[in-house]
DNA sequence: CAGCTAAAGCAGGTTGATTTGCTTTAGCGA
DNA sequence: TCGCTAAAGCAAATCAACCTGCTTTAGCTG
């Protein structure tokens, strides 16, 4: 598990390789096939020499799962008093995080090939997910409200975003995204089954 | 129908290899380390020269795909004469074939690098969701109900389980295949559907 | 059973990623 | 400013997947 910042030596060259590379490899990821997102295909964007990847990074994955963490940092989520307009944005904002370029090829990344990596790199990726909900729950509960559990809303509006992000299901818009909310609400969550 | 054994020569031999591959591969599948999984090292396994391996199916990918084809051919679906339970036994069966050794790999060829390969083996890969689903919901319609539409319940029951499976959540078992199914009838669409 | 031919095997050769030892560059602290 | 050294660059070697032309095997059919 790489460093992000790099604590040796923050200072201006490797700062712009590190951007660079992370350039590259976001826009890379972005195009069509991805097969041809490679070391060398990075390096050579990047106007960085390959050898540097490989000996600060190693491997692709490594890369893209610093990436990937690096662009899941941006996302300001405030509260707007209410739980169902807050859960509406945290569902599109997670659907725009899916949908801009390359983001199948970061999943991807994050199911990684091998078990442990894959592991550790989902949880990562999960908790990224959970940590803007719980926020919206805390404020829901900072109100005295109840909401339904974290679990439940993975399930019913993660869940599904990913599942038809990946699988190219049509009309997955904003629009769906707000629906997704919406059934919740329209639906009896308090006798939510007990999920052991 | 049966389109299985290749058109051209049934005979033994070219049976005996594409069982001995399709082994090697799902053997391989299940494996710590999916890196390994390239077609030399499935050749090897099955005992075949990589060239037959190249030449019979080309890429790595479409073996997987073909192979995942085979695997799902084997589940005979059998309606209850209850939606319910029928919904049951297909969330139980969906996850048994996500969770069963390799799944993930095979997931993964299906999340293809190229993106038309990935709209094509997908769209595959979810019709054979939805056609054990369709058949649930045709017996249902069949005895008069009004099932929810299929999408709901890709959404509900199917998206969850990918999306666990995936991410290795904890407890993602049969109990909770079924809790998912009892969630959709505690809540809001049967308040209006008839259901006997 | 004998010949035809699709499919499997084999031995190269090609390509492109990854590695390695070394040299060069350029932050940073004295 | 000067020297130290981490990190970048470079070149050549290695290694593995993948391809190609050819030979061999073995179902099938007459």
């Amino acid at each position: 598990m790489p460093t992000e910042p790099l604590a040796k030596r923050p200072g201006g060259r490797s700062a712009r390789v590190q951007a660079a590379v992370y350039q590259a490899l976001t826009d890379l990821a972005g195009e069509r096939d991805v097969t041809r997102l490679t070391i060398p295909a990075v390096a050579e964007r990047a106007g960085v020499n390959p050898t540097t990847i490989y000996r600060r990074w190693g491997t692709l994955q490594a890369l893209l799962a610093e990436v990937a963490v690096a662009r899941g940092t941006d996302a300001p989520p405030s509260s707007s008093g209410d739980l169902r307009t807050d859960l509406e944005a945290y569902a599109v904002r997670t659907l725009a995080d899916l949908t801009r370029p390359g983001g199948i090829a970061f999943f991807r990344a994050e199911v990684s090939p091998d078990i442990d990596e894959r592991r550790s790199g989902l949880r990562e990726c999960l908790q990224r997910a959970t940590a803007g909900l719980d926020m919206v729950l805390e404020a829901s509960r900072g109100r005295g409200e109840t909401p339904p559990p974290a679990e439940r809303l993975l399930d019913q509006i993660v869940a599904p975003l990913y599942f038809r992000v990946v699988f190219s299901v049509p009309d997955t818009d904003e629009a769906y995204a707000r629906a997704l909310v919406a059934d919740l609400f329209s639906g009896t969550w308090h006798s939510a089954v007990e999920l052991h």
